[in-house]
This record gives C-alpha cells, sequence and structure tokens, in this order.
DNA sequence: ACGATGAATTGATATATATCATAAACTGAT
DNA sequence: ATCAGTTTATGATATATATCAATTCATCGT
C-alpha cells in the first residue's frame, strides 16, 4: 500500500511506455498499487464498476466470461507485461469479464482516473497505450479465430503449443489449468479434452503425469496443429 | 482526391471525436481520401502494409482472414461509423485481415503518420480514438464468444437477429451475404446453414426469398438464440 | 488418518455436424 | 438466348463430438 515508490526502477516500465520518461511514470506513482494473489484468488469480477487500470507484474491469469446458464468461457490466459484490466477499460464502466489468478501473480493498480490524465497530457504515453491495446485485442482475436478453424485434435495440440511456446519455453512444464478449464477455453467437453490427451500420450507424442506434461514429439504435435 | 474539404460539416466527426474541435479535425483534411467501392470490391488485402487509418462512411464491409489452406474465416461485419483498419493500426505494419465491400462503400482515408501525430500532439483525440478501439474490440471479442457458445440452429438465429438488430433495423431485409459466408462467419458448413435457415422456415418461424428474409417470429427467433 | 468433495478417466451410446453426391435455380458473359 | 460457373437446395451417409454413467484418483479440511 504505502511502499515506497520503485517505479523508475521496474522492469516493467520500458516494456510498456517506452516512449515515456522516467518522470512521467513517476507521476502515477501516487496512486499505484500493488496486489499480491493466491492460485484461484478472483482479480477482477465480471459486471463490477471498472476503476483501476490493472497489469499483470508476475504470475498468470485467465480471463473468462460467465454465461447466463453459469457455464464459462476462457478467452485468453495472460502473461506477465499483459494488460489484464484492457480491453474494457476505456469504453466501458464495469467489466465484461472477470480474471483470476491460475497461478500465484502481482498486479499493479493505477486509479484509471489518473491513466486518462495522463493520457490528456501526454501523447507518446498515448501512443504507448494505444500500441499496447492494438496488440492485445490483435492476439485476443487471433487466438479465437486460430481455435475456430481447428477439430478437436488440432485445438488440443494448439494448447499444448501455446504453453510451451508462450508461457513456459520448455517442453516440460506444468499445466496451470484443469482439463475442465481447458475445455471451457478450447470449447469442447471436459471428456474429450481427457480423451484427446490420452490419444496423444499413446501415440507417443507427450507423456502425462497428472498436470505435468512433457513434450515428447514437438514436430507431431505442430503437424496435428495444422492439419488435424 | 481533390475534393473540397468538408470535414467540419461531415457528420462523422463528431461521433468519433467528440471532444476534439472542428479546427483539429481540419488539420487532417490535406492528407484526407474519400474512396468508393462496389459490392466485392476489396478495400484491405490482407498482409498489405499500413500506411492509412481507414473508417466507413457508408456501405457495408466484411472483415475476414484467409488461411493457409484457402479458405476464409470472417471476423465480423462492420457498419458506418465503425473503424475498419482499426484493430492492427497502432501494433502492426502490415494487416493481418482482409476488408472487402458487401454493399455500395464509402470510406474516408488518411495518413496513418498524420493521425499519429496529432495523437501525439491532442490528448482528447487520443482519448477518442482509445474509446472508440475499445470499444470496437470488444465488439468484435464479443461477437466471437457469442457465436462459440451457441449450436448451429442458435448461431443462426443470432446471425438473423444481427442484421435484424445492428444493420437493418428491420423485419425485412436483405442478406447482404451469401450462405457461404454466413457459414464462414460461425464456422459451420455451407449445407448446415441452408438447412437450418430452411427449418426455421418449415417452422414458420421466417420467409425466405432468395436473399431476402422476413422475420416472421421474432420471439421464436430470440428464444432459439439464447436456448438453442 | 478420515471422509468428502471435486478432478481425471474410460466406456457405451446419442446427437450434431461434416462430407459427398446430385440437381435445380440463379448470374454473368458472350 | 445460351452456356458456364456459382449459389442454393436436398438426401444419404460418415464422422466428430456430446452426453450419460460409473470408477478411480487426488486434494482439502477437520
Amino acid at each position: 500500500m504505502n511502499q515506497e515508490c520503485s517505479c523508475d526502477k521496474c522492469e516493467l516500465k520500458e516494456l510498456f511506455f517506452h516512449n515515456v520518461t522516467s518522470k512521467e511514470i513517476m507521476s502515477l506513482c501516487g496512486s499505484r498499487v500493488e496486489k499480491n494473489y493466491d492460485k484461484g484468488d478472483c482479480i477482477i469480477e465480471q459486471g463490477t464498476t471498472i476503476n483501476e487500470f490493472i497489469y499483470l507484474k508476475s504470475g498468470l491469469v485467465k480471463l473468462y466470461v460467465t454465461n447466463t446458464d453459469g457455464k464459462e468461457q476462457i478467452l485468453s490466459f495472460a502473461k506477465p507485461f499483459d494488460f489484464v484490466s484492457l480491453l474494457s477499460v476505456f469504453s466501458q464502466n464495469t467489466y465484461s469479464y472477470s480474471v483470476m489468478a491460475i497461478d500465484e501473480s502481482t498486479t499493479c493498480n493505477i486509479s484509471i482516473h489518473d491513466v486518462k490524465k495522463l493520457l490528456q497530457n501526454n501523447g507518446p504515453f498515448a501512443m504507448g497505450i494505444l500500441e499496447k491495446m492494438s496488440k492485445v485485442s490483435d492476439a485476443v482475436i487471433n487466438e479465437s479465430l486460430q481455435i475456430r478453424k481447428r477439430n478437436l485434435r488440432g485445438r488440443i495440440a494448439y494448447v499444448l503449443l501455446h504453453f510451451r511456446n508462450d508461457i513456459y519455453n520448455s517442453d516440460y512444464y506444468e499445466l496451470p489449468v484443469s482439463r475442465k478449464e481447458i475445455a471451457e477455453y478450447i470449447g469442447m467437453t471436459t471428456e474429450n479434452v481427457i480423451r484427446a490427451l490420452t490419444e496423444f500420450r499413446k501415440d507417443g507424442i507427450i507423456k502425462i503425469f497428472g498436470k505435468a506434461i512433457e513434450i515428447v514429439s514437438y514436430k507431431k504435435l505442430v503437424q496435428i496443429s495444422e492439419h488435424g
């Protein structure tokens, strides 16, 4: 809460606002708050009022919407340096999706009012935000298209590669999500997610130890992702 | 090309940039070009360099990507006041999707360089763009989620209602797209799109005269859209 | 250590959707 | 008016996915 301001040392600063001087960033410091979340903690709840601009300093989160029938659809997984409260911030008063930590996470929260004030007065800062926002939206939309054009096996391969390449950079990793959550992400049933994983295991493409995955044949996984 | 500048009279101006003075908009006028397109004309081709900021003054367009296997996925339909070259403009050098007129359309094109220059110097203008961009991205993402959670019948009902409510504001309208394009939009086959339409017709929910659709029972269509 | 709850798994079956084949209706160019 | 190509339409069949049921496995709190 009242921590010593350390924004000028923040390793995230330049990534976001590479056109903005240290001094300008510092001006946000007064209202800046860091928050820690455990796995499973809710960071943003769909429907609540937006009054902070939130980005992820460390950890991993899922963005999802809850439908009227109670079912959840996962929009995207966000990793550090991704703005978490990005998509709706400038167009709506309330969040149209929820965000939950799927790993221990730290966010940096800034009063939306202060961000807007800075935007008005600082062109390069505005450009930085626009660029980042454009990138994040693009990524979410592209992800959705990628998933939609694949069948079950292709979708599972795509997800495994997504974690491999975009999150963990390793052929061995712990899935940060349940089979059910993978199902909610790719729009298929939990049972079929499990069946596809089992198939891949039986074909020697991956090894499975509970939540841990080892990619044995990266090549085959890419092929399945691309051609079903 | 060299038309008399009439931006101050442009009815679109205030919708986009309600915080920006007439004078500021005028500063863009030098590089502003209007272009007309016939139905079927390509406005933006996926992969080409982005050097203009394009928005739709009148008409109707489809945004789509062409996959490596030649198949097309329709992202969204855009109507006047929607930015057409929006999503990638600030994050990429080339378009990641194509835009085609599906009705006679007019666009207003502004040099992207000039827009960026104005953004740097004009906070309220930047805020206006941010808001609009946020809204458009939100809409595209939401559309995708809406479609994904429905089955064939629900998707068709959703699409018919989309044209009804968001584009034509009438229970009777001419579909601006082929059955194949509807299929590319909702991610199902052309045959099944046709079958669903036929079913609705046989059930007395809609009437079909070629491309023309008459919604007979709005209520039932909503019900199908919501509960399959 | 215990039971309780939810997660992962597997199989049998039902359902939805895709594919393939065919034909009629429509469209545009000559 | 005619032909070629495309769109719309319909049926038969194959395939993919969902649903339902039952079981094991893991995890959490008392």
